[in-house]
DNA sequence: AACTATTTATAAGA
DNA sequence: TTCTTATAAATAGTT
Protein backbone atom coordinates (compact mmCIF):
# COMPACT_ATOMS: atom_id res chain seq x y z
CA UNK A 1 0.00 0.00 0.00
CA UNK A 2 2.43 2.78 -1.70
CA UNK A 3 4.54 3.54 -3.53
CA UNK A 4 7.05 0.68 -3.01
CA UNK A 5 6.02 -3.01 -2.34
CA UNK A 6 6.90 -3.71 1.22
CA UNK A 7 9.28 -6.31 2.56
CA UNK A 8 8.44 -8.07 5.29
CA UNK A 9 11.28 -7.63 7.19
CA UNK A 10 12.48 -5.06 10.33
CA UNK A 11 12.88 -1.77 8.25
CA UNK A 12 16.63 -0.58 9.79
CA UNK A 13 16.82 3.12 8.93
CA UNK A 14 15.87 4.40 12.25
CA UNK A 15 13.12 7.51 11.13
CA UNK A 16 11.49 5.28 8.56
CA UNK A 17 10.56 2.70 10.84
CA UNK A 18 9.52 5.56 13.33
CA UNK A 19 7.58 6.82 10.80
CA UNK A 20 5.82 3.54 9.38
CA UNK A 21 5.27 2.30 12.77
CA UNK A 22 3.02 6.14 13.04
CA UNK A 23 0.90 5.16 10.18
CA UNK A 24 0.60 1.26 10.81
CA UNK A 25 -0.26 1.65 14.42
CA UNK A 26 -3.05 4.42 13.17
CA UNK A 27 -4.66 1.86 10.33
CA UNK A 28 -4.30 -1.20 12.70
CA UNK A 29 -6.53 0.51 15.84
CA UNK A 30 -9.00 1.83 13.13
CA UNK A 31 -9.14 -1.20 12.07
CA UNK A 32 -9.24 -3.48 15.28
CA UNK A 33 -12.38 -0.71 16.35
CA UNK A 34 -13.79 -1.27 12.91
CA UNK A 35 -13.94 -4.89 13.06
CA UNK A 36 -15.33 -4.39 16.65
CA UNK A 37 -18.65 -2.20 15.24
CA UNK A 38 -19.08 -4.37 11.92
CA UNK A 39 -18.98 -7.58 12.79
CA UNK A 40 -20.25 -7.29 16.53
CA UNK A 41 -16.72 -8.65 18.12
CA UNK A 42 -14.91 -8.15 21.26
CA UNK A 43 -11.22 -6.78 20.56
CA UNK A 44 -8.37 -5.97 22.44
CA UNK A 45 -4.85 -4.87 20.79
CA UNK A 46 -1.87 -3.95 22.72
CA UNK A 47 0.97 -2.36 21.16
CA UNK A 48 4.53 -1.87 22.53
CA UNK A 49 6.75 0.05 20.14
CA UNK A 50 10.15 -0.77 20.07
CA UNK A 51 11.25 2.11 22.36
CA UNK A 52 8.73 0.57 25.34
CA UNK A 53 5.81 3.13 24.33
CA UNK A 54 2.29 1.32 25.01
CA UNK A 55 -0.84 1.88 22.56
CA UNK A 56 -4.01 0.19 23.47
CA UNK A 57 -7.53 -0.36 21.76
CA UNK A 58 -10.15 -2.34 23.54
CA UNK A 59 -14.03 -2.59 22.39
CA UNK A 60 -15.69 -0.87 24.62
CA UNK A 61 -12.70 0.53 26.06
CA UNK A 62 -12.82 -2.07 28.57
CA UNK A 63 -9.48 -4.07 28.20
CA UNK A 64 -9.24 -5.55 31.45
CA UNK A 65 -12.80 -7.43 30.45
CA UNK A 66 -11.37 -8.76 27.33
CA UNK A 67 -7.99 -9.58 28.96
CA UNK A 68 -9.71 -11.49 31.58
CA UNK A 69 -11.91 -13.08 29.15
CA UNK A 70 -8.98 -14.04 27.19
CA UNK A 71 -7.45 -15.50 30.79
CA UNK A 72 -10.53 -17.91 31.23
CA UNK A 73 -10.16 -19.32 27.74
CA UNK A 74 -6.53 -19.74 28.67
CA UNK A 75 -6.93 -21.65 31.52
CA UNK A 76 -9.45 -23.90 29.95
CA UNK A 77 -6.43 -25.34 27.83
CA UNK A 78 -3.98 -25.37 31.04
CA UNK A 79 -6.84 -27.16 32.66
CA UNK A 80 -6.37 -30.39 30.13
CA UNK A 81 -2.79 -30.46 31.50
CA UNK A 82 -3.25 -29.37 35.25
CA UNK A 83 -6.23 -31.65 35.90
CA UNK A 84 -5.12 -34.44 38.07
CA UNK A 85 -4.26 -33.49 41.59
CA UNK A 86 -6.59 -31.04 42.47
CA UNK A 87 -10.47 -30.70 42.10
CA UNK A 88 -11.29 -30.05 45.62
CA UNK A 89 -11.44 -26.01 46.32
CA UNK A 90 -11.82 -23.12 43.84
CA UNK A 91 -9.32 -21.11 45.08
CA UNK A 92 -6.49 -23.51 44.32
CA UNK A 93 -6.84 -22.64 40.62
CA UNK A 94 -6.03 -18.97 42.16
CA UNK A 95 -3.40 -20.06 44.53
CA UNK A 96 -1.40 -21.88 41.37
CA UNK A 97 -1.96 -18.54 39.14
CA UNK A 98 -0.19 -16.78 41.58
CA UNK A 99 2.76 -19.15 42.30
CA UNK A 100 2.78 -19.11 38.84
CA UNK A 101 2.82 -15.49 38.52
CA UNK A 102 5.51 -14.73 41.02
CA UNK A 103 7.34 -17.69 39.74
CA UNK A 104 7.54 -15.24 36.46
CA UNK A 105 8.56 -12.38 38.18
CA UNK A 106 11.12 -13.63 40.09
CA UNK A 107 12.45 -14.91 36.96
CA UNK A 108 11.90 -11.87 35.18
CA UNK A 109 13.60 -10.06 38.16
CA UNK A 110 16.76 -12.12 37.79
CA UNK A 111 17.17 -11.06 34.40
CA UNK A 112 16.75 -7.69 35.18
CA UNK A 113 20.09 -7.90 37.65
CA UNK A 114 21.70 -10.09 35.04
CA UNK A 115 21.51 -13.20 36.47
CA UNK A 116 20.52 -16.35 35.09
CA UNK A 117 20.91 -15.36 31.34
CA UNK A 118 22.17 -18.77 30.46
CA UNK A 119 18.56 -19.90 29.35
CA UNK A 120 17.80 -16.55 26.95
CA UNK A 121 18.24 -16.55 22.86
CA UNK A 122 20.52 -13.43 21.42
CA UNK A 123 17.46 -12.23 20.46
CA UNK A 124 15.97 -12.87 24.01
CA UNK A 125 19.19 -10.53 25.44
CA UNK A 126 19.36 -8.28 23.29
CA UNK A 127 15.54 -6.98 24.21
CA UNK A 128 16.53 -7.14 27.79
CA UNK A 129 19.70 -5.09 27.17
CA UNK A 130 17.66 -2.95 25.25
CA UNK A 131 15.05 -2.61 27.76
CA UNK A 132 18.04 -2.06 30.86
CA UNK A 133 19.79 0.78 29.00
CA UNK A 134 16.34 2.52 27.97
CA UNK A 135 15.38 2.34 31.86
CA UNK A 136 18.63 3.32 33.35
CA UNK A 137 18.73 6.55 31.11
CA UNK A 138 15.23 7.60 32.32
CA UNK A 139 16.81 6.24 36.23
CA UNK A 140 19.54 8.63 35.33
CA UNK A 141 17.81 11.52 34.15
CA UNK A 142 15.43 11.60 37.53
CA UNK A 143 18.39 11.54 39.51
CA UNK A 144 19.74 14.69 38.12
CA UNK A 145 16.54 16.42 38.82
CA UNK A 146 16.94 15.38 42.39
CA UNK A 147 20.20 16.65 42.48
CA UNK A 148 19.67 20.01 40.80
CA UNK A 149 16.89 20.78 42.79
CA UNK A 150 18.90 19.95 45.89
CA UNK A 151 21.85 21.97 44.81
CA UNK A 152 19.24 24.72 43.54
CA UNK A 153 17.92 24.96 47.35
CA UNK A 154 21.34 24.88 48.49
CA UNK A 155 22.39 27.53 46.53
CA UNK A 156 19.61 29.68 47.72
CA UNK A 157 20.43 28.91 51.21
CA UNK A 158 24.01 29.69 50.12
CA UNK A 159 23.21 32.86 48.93
CA UNK A 160 21.01 34.23 51.96
CA UNK A 161 23.90 33.40 54.81
CA UNK A 162 26.48 34.92 52.68
CA UNK A 163 24.35 37.91 52.68
CA UNK A 164 24.12 37.93 56.47
CA UNK A 165 27.63 37.31 56.44
CA UNK A 166 28.51 40.55 54.56
CA UNK A 167 25.81 42.41 56.80
CA UNK A 168 27.59 40.94 59.62
CA UNK A 169 30.80 41.85 58.06
CA UNK A 170 30.07 45.33 57.38
CA UNK A 171 28.53 46.33 60.74
CA UNK A 172 31.66 44.77 62.27
CA UNK A 173 33.72 47.06 59.96
CA UNK A 174 31.72 49.65 60.93
CA UNK A 175 31.81 49.49 64.62
CA UNK A 176 35.49 48.86 63.76
CA UNK A 177 35.88 51.76 62.25
CA UNK A 178 33.88 53.69 64.59
CA UNK A 179 36.12 52.52 67.43
CA UNK A 180 39.91 53.70 65.27
CA UNK A 181 38.02 56.78 65.44
CA UNK A 182 37.56 57.04 68.84
CA UNK A 183 41.17 55.30 69.62
CA UNK A 184 42.78 58.12 66.79
CA UNK A 185 41.02 60.53 68.37
CA UNK A 186 43.30 60.08 71.47
CA UNK A 187 46.11 58.92 69.86
CA UNK A 188 46.06 55.49 71.08
CA UNK A 189 46.82 52.38 68.81
CA UNK A 190 48.00 49.64 70.78
CA UNK A 191 45.31 48.25 72.19
CA UNK A 192 41.57 46.71 71.42
CA UNK A 193 41.89 46.00 67.84
CA UNK A 194 39.31 44.41 66.62
CA UNK A 195 40.63 41.59 63.89
CA UNK A 196 38.24 40.93 60.83
CA UNK A 197 39.92 39.24 58.33
CA UNK A 198 38.68 35.81 59.00
CA UNK A 199 35.11 37.03 57.99
CA UNK A 200 36.89 37.28 54.34
CA UNK A 201 38.70 34.21 54.12
CA UNK A 202 37.22 31.18 55.32
CA UNK A 203 35.32 28.71 53.57
CA UNK A 204 31.59 29.86 52.80
CA UNK A 205 29.75 27.26 53.01
CA UNK A 206 31.60 23.88 54.36
CA UNK A 207 28.93 21.54 53.60
CA UNK A 208 28.45 22.05 49.63
CA UNK A 209 31.55 20.65 48.32
CA UNK A 210 30.16 20.12 44.79
CA UNK A 211 32.57 21.55 41.62
CA UNK A 212 34.78 24.16 42.27
CA UNK A 213 32.97 25.63 44.46
CA UNK A 214 36.05 28.52 45.99
CA UNK A 215 35.60 30.92 48.25
CA UNK A 216 34.12 33.99 46.46
CA UNK A 217 33.12 37.49 48.57
CA UNK A 218 29.89 38.27 46.19
CA UNK A 219 27.28 35.92 46.30
CA UNK A 220 26.37 36.51 42.76
CA UNK A 221 29.32 35.13 41.41
CA UNK A 222 29.41 32.02 43.33
CA UNK A 223 26.05 30.95 42.02
CA UNK A 224 27.28 31.38 38.34
CA UNK A 225 30.42 29.41 38.54
CA UNK A 226 28.29 26.73 40.41
CA UNK A 227 25.97 26.98 37.20
CA UNK A 228 29.22 26.62 35.20
CA UNK A 229 30.63 23.74 36.58
CA UNK A 230 27.65 21.63 36.56
CA UNK A 231 27.40 21.83 32.81
CA UNK A 232 30.27 18.77 32.03
CA UNK A 233 28.35 16.74 34.49
CA UNK A 234 24.84 17.38 32.38
CA UNK A 235 26.94 16.75 28.90
CA UNK A 236 28.43 13.54 29.89
CA UNK A 237 24.70 11.94 30.80
CA UNK A 238 22.97 13.62 27.82
CA UNK A 239 26.12 12.13 26.14
CA UNK A 240 24.82 8.38 27.23
CA UNK A 241 21.60 9.19 26.04
CA UNK B 1 -11.90 -0.91 0.20
CA UNK B 2 -14.39 -2.66 -1.55
CA UNK B 3 -17.09 -1.92 -4.06
CA UNK B 4 -19.45 0.13 -1.35
CA UNK B 5 -18.53 2.76 1.25
CA UNK B 6 -18.72 1.06 4.54
CA UNK B 7 -20.67 2.70 6.80
CA UNK B 8 -19.43 2.47 10.68
CA UNK B 9 -21.78 0.29 12.34
CA UNK B 10 -22.89 -3.39 13.14
CA UNK B 11 -23.43 -5.29 9.69
CA UNK B 12 -27.30 -6.49 10.14
CA UNK B 13 -27.33 -9.30 7.58
CA UNK B 14 -26.25 -12.38 9.65
CA UNK B 15 -24.54 -14.10 6.55
CA UNK B 16 -22.76 -11.11 5.79
CA UNK B 17 -21.45 -10.17 8.76
CA UNK B 18 -19.97 -13.50 9.27
CA UNK B 19 -18.00 -13.47 6.00
CA UNK B 20 -16.85 -9.76 6.78
CA UNK B 21 -15.53 -10.96 9.92
CA UNK B 22 -13.58 -13.46 8.19
CA UNK B 23 -11.92 -11.16 5.68
CA UNK B 24 -11.34 -8.75 8.61
CA UNK B 25 -9.89 -10.83 10.90
CA UNK B 26 -7.37 -12.41 8.57
CA UNK B 27 -6.55 -8.74 7.46
CA UNK B 28 -6.36 -7.45 10.82
CA UNK B 29 -3.69 -10.07 12.35
CA UNK B 30 -1.94 -9.58 9.03
CA UNK B 31 -1.18 -6.15 9.86
CA UNK B 32 -0.70 -6.59 13.63
CA UNK B 33 1.77 -9.48 12.16
CA UNK B 34 3.09 -6.68 9.74
CA UNK B 35 3.61 -3.60 12.06
CA UNK B 36 5.36 -6.05 14.84
CA UNK B 37 8.61 -7.08 12.24
CA UNK B 38 8.72 -4.17 10.40
CA UNK B 39 8.74 -1.74 13.09
CA UNK B 40 10.35 -4.14 15.72
CA UNK B 41 6.97 -3.69 17.89
CA UNK B 42 5.53 -5.74 20.35
CA UNK B 43 1.60 -6.60 19.24
CA UNK B 44 -1.18 -8.73 21.27
CA UNK B 45 -4.00 -8.95 19.07
CA UNK B 46 -7.14 -10.99 20.81
CA UNK B 47 -10.34 -11.32 19.33
CA UNK B 48 -13.59 -12.76 19.87
CA UNK B 49 -16.06 -13.55 17.33
CA UNK B 50 -19.89 -12.06 18.35
CA UNK B 51 -20.08 -15.94 18.85
CA UNK B 52 -17.41 -16.35 21.48
CA UNK B 53 -14.67 -17.55 19.26
CA UNK B 54 -11.35 -16.58 20.12
CA UNK B 55 -8.83 -15.75 17.69
CA UNK B 56 -5.27 -14.32 18.62
CA UNK B 57 -1.94 -12.72 17.98
CA UNK B 58 1.22 -12.00 19.70
CA UNK B 59 4.61 -11.11 18.74
CA UNK B 60 7.03 -14.29 19.13
CA UNK B 61 3.86 -16.10 19.60
CA UNK B 62 4.48 -15.11 23.22
CA UNK B 63 1.04 -13.39 24.50
CA UNK B 64 1.52 -14.14 28.18
CA UNK B 65 4.85 -12.09 28.27
CA UNK B 66 2.96 -8.95 26.61
CA UNK B 67 0.22 -9.36 28.78
CA UNK B 68 1.95 -8.96 31.75
CA UNK B 69 4.14 -6.21 30.75
CA UNK B 70 0.30 -4.10 29.68
CA UNK B 71 -0.32 -5.48 33.40
CA UNK B 72 2.49 -3.18 34.99
CA UNK B 73 1.55 -0.61 32.77
CA UNK B 74 -2.00 -0.57 33.85
CA UNK B 75 -1.02 -1.43 37.37
CA UNK B 76 -1.49 1.69 39.23
CA UNK B 77 -5.02 2.25 37.97
CA UNK B 78 -6.12 -1.23 38.61
CA UNK B 79 -4.98 -0.55 42.57
CA UNK B 80 -7.72 1.64 42.85
CA UNK B 81 -10.63 -0.81 41.90
CA UNK B 82 -9.25 -4.26 43.61
CA UNK B 83 -9.56 -2.97 47.31
CA UNK B 84 -12.37 -3.56 48.50
CA UNK B 85 -14.43 -6.82 47.81
CA UNK B 86 -12.75 -10.02 49.72
CA UNK B 87 -12.38 -10.08 53.53
CA UNK B 88 -14.00 -13.62 53.87
CA UNK B 89 -12.30 -17.09 54.58
CA UNK B 90 -9.48 -18.39 56.06
CA UNK B 91 -7.29 -18.96 53.10
CA UNK B 92 -7.55 -14.98 52.16
CA UNK B 93 -4.63 -15.19 54.32
CA UNK B 94 -2.24 -16.72 52.24
CA UNK B 95 -3.80 -15.13 49.02
CA UNK B 96 -3.22 -11.73 50.63
CA UNK B 97 0.35 -12.74 51.45
CA UNK B 98 0.98 -13.91 47.54
CA UNK B 99 -0.31 -10.80 46.51
CA UNK B 100 1.53 -8.45 48.84
CA UNK B 101 4.76 -10.86 46.92
CA UNK B 102 3.28 -9.72 43.33
CA UNK B 103 3.30 -6.29 44.40
CA UNK B 104 6.55 -6.06 45.71
CA UNK B 105 7.72 -7.72 42.81
CA UNK B 106 5.90 -6.15 40.13
CA UNK B 107 7.22 -2.44 42.16
CA UNK B 108 10.48 -3.52 41.94
CA UNK B 109 10.00 -4.63 38.40
CA UNK B 110 8.69 -1.49 37.31
CA UNK B 111 11.80 -0.08 39.24
CA UNK B 112 14.06 -2.02 36.82
CA UNK B 113 11.98 -0.97 33.76
CA UNK B 114 12.63 2.89 35.06
CA UNK B 115 8.99 3.56 35.56
CA UNK B 116 7.44 5.01 38.49
CA UNK B 117 10.63 6.12 40.08
CA UNK B 118 8.94 9.77 41.59
CA UNK B 119 8.64 7.52 45.20
CA UNK B 120 12.70 7.20 45.60
CA UNK B 121 15.19 8.62 47.14
CA UNK B 122 18.32 9.85 45.63
CA UNK B 123 20.13 7.28 47.53
CA UNK B 124 17.93 4.12 46.36
CA UNK B 125 17.99 6.12 43.07
CA UNK B 126 21.94 5.58 42.81
CA UNK B 127 21.69 2.44 44.19
CA UNK B 128 19.05 0.97 41.55
CA UNK B 129 20.97 3.15 38.76
CA UNK B 130 24.53 0.99 39.75
CA UNK B 131 23.07 -2.11 40.24
CA UNK B 132 21.37 -1.78 36.56
CA UNK B 133 25.13 -0.98 35.16
CA UNK B 134 26.63 -3.55 36.80
CA UNK B 135 23.47 -6.29 34.94
CA UNK B 136 24.29 -4.17 31.93
CA UNK B 137 27.36 -5.25 31.51
CA UNK B 138 26.66 -8.81 32.55
CA UNK B 139 24.34 -9.25 29.50
CA UNK B 140 26.57 -7.51 27.56
CA UNK B 141 29.18 -9.87 28.29
CA UNK B 142 26.86 -12.62 27.85
CA UNK B 143 25.52 -11.81 24.37
CA UNK B 144 29.11 -10.86 23.30
CA UNK B 145 29.99 -14.36 24.35
CA UNK B 146 26.99 -16.09 22.41
CA UNK B 147 27.89 -13.38 19.22
CA UNK B 148 31.27 -14.64 19.19
CA UNK B 149 30.77 -18.14 19.65
CA UNK B 150 28.53 -17.94 16.69
CA UNK B 151 30.95 -15.75 15.15
CA UNK B 152 33.68 -18.95 15.77
CA UNK B 153 31.40 -21.41 14.62
CA UNK B 154 30.88 -20.23 11.14
CA UNK B 155 34.68 -19.73 10.63
CA UNK B 156 35.12 -22.74 11.23
CA UNK B 157 33.13 -23.99 8.26
CA UNK B 158 34.26 -21.14 6.37
CA UNK B 159 37.28 -22.22 6.66
CA UNK B 160 37.01 -26.13 5.86
CA UNK B 161 34.47 -25.00 3.07
CA UNK B 162 37.45 -22.60 1.79
CA UNK B 163 39.88 -25.66 1.95
CA UNK B 164 37.44 -27.93 0.03
CA UNK B 165 37.25 -25.06 -2.92
CA UNK B 166 41.29 -25.02 -2.98
CA UNK B 167 41.45 -28.83 -3.30
CA UNK B 168 38.68 -28.63 -6.13
CA UNK B 169 40.50 -25.46 -7.42
CA UNK B 170 43.55 -27.61 -7.93
CA UNK B 171 42.36 -30.36 -9.03
CA UNK B 172 40.79 -28.88 -12.14
CA UNK B 173 43.83 -27.03 -12.57
CA UNK B 174 45.99 -30.40 -12.74
CA UNK B 175 43.50 -31.46 -14.78
CA UNK B 176 43.42 -28.90 -17.72
CA UNK B 177 47.22 -28.37 -17.88
CA UNK B 178 46.78 -32.33 -18.26
CA UNK B 179 44.76 -31.60 -21.09
CA UNK B 180 46.57 -28.58 -22.44
CA UNK B 181 49.29 -30.80 -22.67
CA UNK B 182 48.32 -33.58 -24.81
CA UNK B 183 46.27 -30.97 -26.79
CA UNK B 184 50.01 -29.25 -27.30
CA UNK B 185 51.26 -32.53 -28.51
CA UNK B 186 49.07 -32.17 -31.06
CA UNK B 187 49.15 -28.39 -32.38
CA UNK B 188 44.91 -28.36 -31.71
CA UNK B 189 44.58 -25.11 -29.05
CA UNK B 190 41.01 -24.51 -30.49
CA UNK B 191 38.56 -26.01 -28.23
CA UNK B 192 37.69 -27.96 -25.21
CA UNK B 193 39.27 -25.48 -23.11
CA UNK B 194 38.15 -25.36 -19.45
CA UNK B 195 37.27 -21.90 -17.67
CA UNK B 196 38.12 -22.31 -13.89
CA UNK B 197 38.49 -18.33 -13.70
CA UNK B 198 35.21 -18.52 -11.49
CA UNK B 199 36.60 -20.54 -8.91
CA UNK B 200 38.98 -18.06 -7.83
CA UNK B 201 36.73 -15.12 -8.24
CA UNK B 202 33.40 -15.59 -6.68
CA UNK B 203 31.97 -14.85 -3.35
CA UNK B 204 33.38 -17.44 -0.72
CA UNK B 205 30.56 -17.84 1.35
CA UNK B 206 27.50 -16.21 0.71
CA UNK B 207 25.95 -17.07 3.95
CA UNK B 208 28.29 -15.13 6.13
CA UNK B 209 27.44 -11.24 5.50
CA UNK B 210 29.49 -10.07 8.72
CA UNK B 211 31.78 -6.78 8.56
CA UNK B 212 33.43 -6.54 5.02
CA UNK B 213 33.81 -10.16 4.38
CA UNK B 214 35.61 -9.23 1.11
CA UNK B 215 36.62 -12.34 -1.24
CA UNK B 216 40.31 -13.65 -0.36
CA UNK B 217 42.16 -16.70 -1.73
CA UNK B 218 43.95 -17.83 1.29
CA UNK B 219 41.60 -18.65 4.24
CA UNK B 220 43.99 -17.75 6.96
CA UNK B 221 43.65 -13.96 5.45
CA UNK B 222 39.69 -14.09 5.70
CA UNK B 223 39.59 -15.01 9.31
CA UNK B 224 42.12 -11.96 10.31
CA UNK B 225 39.80 -9.51 8.35
CA UNK B 226 37.00 -10.86 10.31
CA UNK B 227 38.59 -9.90 13.64
CA UNK B 228 39.56 -6.76 12.66
CA UNK B 229 36.10 -6.06 11.60
CA UNK B 230 34.87 -6.86 14.95
CA UNK B 231 36.69 -4.49 16.93
CA UNK B 232 34.87 -1.27 17.01
CA UNK B 233 31.68 -3.48 17.89
CA UNK B 234 33.82 -4.62 20.97
CA UNK B 235 35.35 -1.53 21.67
CA UNK B 236 31.84 0.57 21.55
CA UNK B 237 30.70 -1.84 24.19
CA UNK B 238 33.53 -1.57 26.55
CA UNK B 239 33.10 1.69 26.76
CA UNK B 240 30.58 1.56 28.45
CA UNK B 241 31.51 -1.03 31.06
C1' DA C 1 -13.68 -19.95 -2.38
C1' DA C 2 -12.56 -16.88 -6.50
C1' DC C 3 -12.97 -12.70 -8.82
C1' DT C 4 -12.69 -7.77 -9.53
C1' DA C 5 -14.17 -3.01 -9.09
C1' DT C 6 -13.39 0.07 -5.69
C1' DT C 7 -12.08 1.91 -1.58
C1' DT C 8 -8.45 2.27 1.77
C1' DA C 9 -3.94 2.24 3.52
C1' DT C 10 0.38 3.78 3.18
C1' DA C 11 5.47 4.59 1.19
C1' DA C 12 7.87 8.15 -0.39
C1' DG C 13 8.56 12.76 -0.97
C1' DA C 14 7.92 17.58 0.47
C1' DT D 1 4.78 16.02 12.59
C1' DT D 2 1.57 16.63 8.80
C1' DC D 3 0.15 16.95 3.90
C1' DT D 4 0.15 15.13 -0.68
C1' DT D 5 0.17 11.76 -4.14
C1' DA D 6 1.13 7.54 -6.60
C1' DT D 7 0.60 3.04 -5.85
C1' DA D 8 -0.03 -1.31 -3.28
C1' DA D 9 -3.27 -3.78 -0.56
C1' DA D 10 -7.68 -4.89 1.39
C1' DT D 11 -12.09 -5.98 0.75
C1' DA D 12 -17.54 -5.47 -0.58
C1' DG D 13 -20.28 -7.27 -3.53
C1' DT D 14 -20.68 -10.67 -7.00
C1' DT D 15 -20.14 -15.22 -9.25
Amino acid sequence: MGRGRVQLKRIENKINRQVTFSKRRAGLLKKAHEISVLCDAEVALIVFSNKGKLFEYATDSCMEKILERHERYAYAERQLVTNDCETQGNWTIEYTRLKAKIDLLERNQRHYMGEDLGSMSLKELQSLEQQLDTALKTIRTRRNELMYESISELQKKEKVIQEQNNMLAKKIKEKEKAHVAQQAASWDQSNYRVDTSFLIHHQPLPTLNMGGNQRQEAPEIVRNELDLSLEPFYSCHLGCF
